[in-house]
DNA sequence: TTTTGTTGTGGGAACGTTCCCATAATTGAT
DNA sequence: ATCAATTATGGGAACGTTCCCACAACAAAA
């Protein structure tokens, strides 16, 4: 059933059927509401490949995520495809392997099914992968969603993780924690690095000494805070607070403390990083740095679907973060 | 760049090189050999459009998972991405909301975009959405992932949960639990229904008496969880096990209980179902009933994969499940 | 009356592939 | 030497849209 099928039933041309299609010339009402009728009766489909042959659009965004099992970006997710899906574009999602291999393939994955735009995650800063998107976004929008990206000829939104660590361990050291210990990702996992910078400020300004032995470097996995946690706690003299660069690490963490019966926030406080949805469940409820997620979601693909739109240029945003004590600190 | 630029570096005709593009045909050794290079070198791109438009194959899967949040699907999802992006395939992802309403648009969506093929999960049963998908599933391979669809005249793959349920709750009654509540999903949420059948049978054989207080119906969220164990324990005569349609749902619980200093599992048994990947990280680790989510996702996507390519008859596949006995109970 | 602008319509080229068909060269069997 | 099968190539129609162009009808302005 083509455009053709549908100008025979209601008695005009395949160009009047195109103009109702695609929403612009002149169509009289009454051929509007004919054409309307008939399409609706035969469960009439454009079809996508042709329509695309021609306007070199396919509504379709492509979505890299180093990690769906982290509801960080399940969260992201939820939003994403609510605004995505209400102006009429579907979401390709990739997951791209910790280490990165399979980024630049599953790029050009996406960039052979032509997707109008893509939105990129990831833990670390490849800049092989870095030039790619820069050249791509010359036709195609790219929005990337870290800080990692700030400087770079790119567009992005983020939070400013350094700003939101650093209040936090202010607040730590005004609450009268002196060893605060800090989970942060691996070399190669530079997504947290700026969280890491507030921490280090922080520390420093209060004149406690930078502790080697109180930093941990994980994958951003649950696992890795649960080993961070066993990691100090085992030492000689133990921190009397630990914090982590995500919620889903200090959840990791909390479980250790639970598990060993070592009370929280008594003898050790915690704190995350992103106010996930479920730590207010957590035992005890975790405080946390509110990442604003649902603003920032929000501002992603509205700029990303703007600049697919209307404008290309880049476009760069920096959002505060918040900090919410509950009892585990 | 298009086939006749290829063709026209290359020295052929646009012919040669759709045969290179395709693989069918003839093509000398030499010709094979200088078109590859000539594609390589500018980084040519066969246009998705063009193809689908004569071929009418998207290479794109769509599928629809209730709530991404739930890690469940997350890891669900792991093993289809990792399958289906090794055999050429993309796949779109929509979020549909829990009751049900967007899943008749967004199956539309998909449709829309010549999907070849679909993966199907849902909390519910609705006869509207199942009619469609029995329609579509005559064109284009369509594969549900849950129980509830046993005895439709679909594709499915599942877990037998109300066996595995039963030997659960039969576990618990033979440790000497004698008041066993139960957390299943709502009305609406008919997913879970044969996994409270077997908590039904095996109380019903071992002569305990049904109690409608220690059956809390949620959805499927951890914080239905959370809202179970407070209503199980705020009774006058609460339980001494809790099990949970999932493993979601038990770490909700295990939240509560541990919130509350009720200890686990002398006071209160708790078992999940689903065997997610934390489960050994909770406190206590979670005892719960291992549903093989790898082979189950596994044999979905190349069933699906397989339906796509080469015969498109009804595939249904029940596998079996198996109880981990770890700390919580 | 003529001109101008708005509204409405249809014809046909173009988008970049695939695939059918025609043709030719080469190989190997008769 | 002849024929058939295999290998290799190119030309052109077709897929289902969009969009440019031509043209017609009609209203409003000159």
């Amino acid at each position: 059933m083509n455009i053709h099928d549908i100008a025979k039933l209601a008695g005009v041309s395949k160009s009047t059927v195109s103009r109702v299609i695609s929403k612009n010339g002149y169509v009289a009402p009454e051929s509007l509401q004919r054409i309307l009728q008939v399409m609706d009766e035969v469960n009439y489909r454009p079809n996508v490949f042709a329509k695309g042959m021609r306007t070199n659009r396919s509504y379709s965004i492509g979505i890299l995520f180093p990690d769906l099992s982290n509801p960080f970006f399940a969260e992201w997710y939820h939003v994403i495809e609510q605004i995505s899906g209400s102006k009429g574009y579907l979401n390709y999602i990739c997951i791209t392997d910790p280490y990165g291999k399979t980024e630049m393939k599953r790029i050009d994955d996406l960039l052979a099914r032509s997707i109008d735009g893509i939105i990129y995650f990831s833990y670390q800063k490849n800049s092989e992968v870095l030039d790619k998107l820069k050249t791509i976004s010359k036709h195609t929008p790219v929005i990337c969603c870290d800080g990692m990206m700030i400087g770079e000829d790119l567009s992005y939104v983020c939070a400013d993780g350094r700003k939101g660590t650093y209040d936090a361990t202010r607040y730590l050291i005004e609450s009268g924690r002196i060893r605060i210990a800090y989970i942060k990702g691996t070399e190669a996992y530079q997504v947290g690095l700026n969280r890491f910078e507030g921490y280090k400020q922080a520390m420093e300004e209060a004149n406690l000494p930078f502790d080697e032995s109180l930093v941990f470097s994980g994958d951003f996995k649950m696992a890795d805070g649960f080993e961070a946690a066993n990691y100090f706690m085992r030492q000689e003299y133990p921190p009397d607070a630990i914090m982590a660069a995500t919620d889903f690490m200090a959840i990791g963490a909390l479980n250790y403390l639970n598990q060993q019966g070592i009370s929280v926030p008594e003898q050790v406080a915690v704190v995350g990083f992103d106010n996930l949805t479920r730590t207010t469940e957590t035992n005890p409820p975790l405080t946390t740095i509110e990442l604003p997620l649902e603003q920032l979601a929000t501002n992603a693909i509205e700029s990303l679907i703007y600049q697919i739109e209307n404008d290309k240029a880049i476009i760069q945003k920096v959002y505060d973060c918040k900090l919410i004590v509950r009892q585990s600190s």
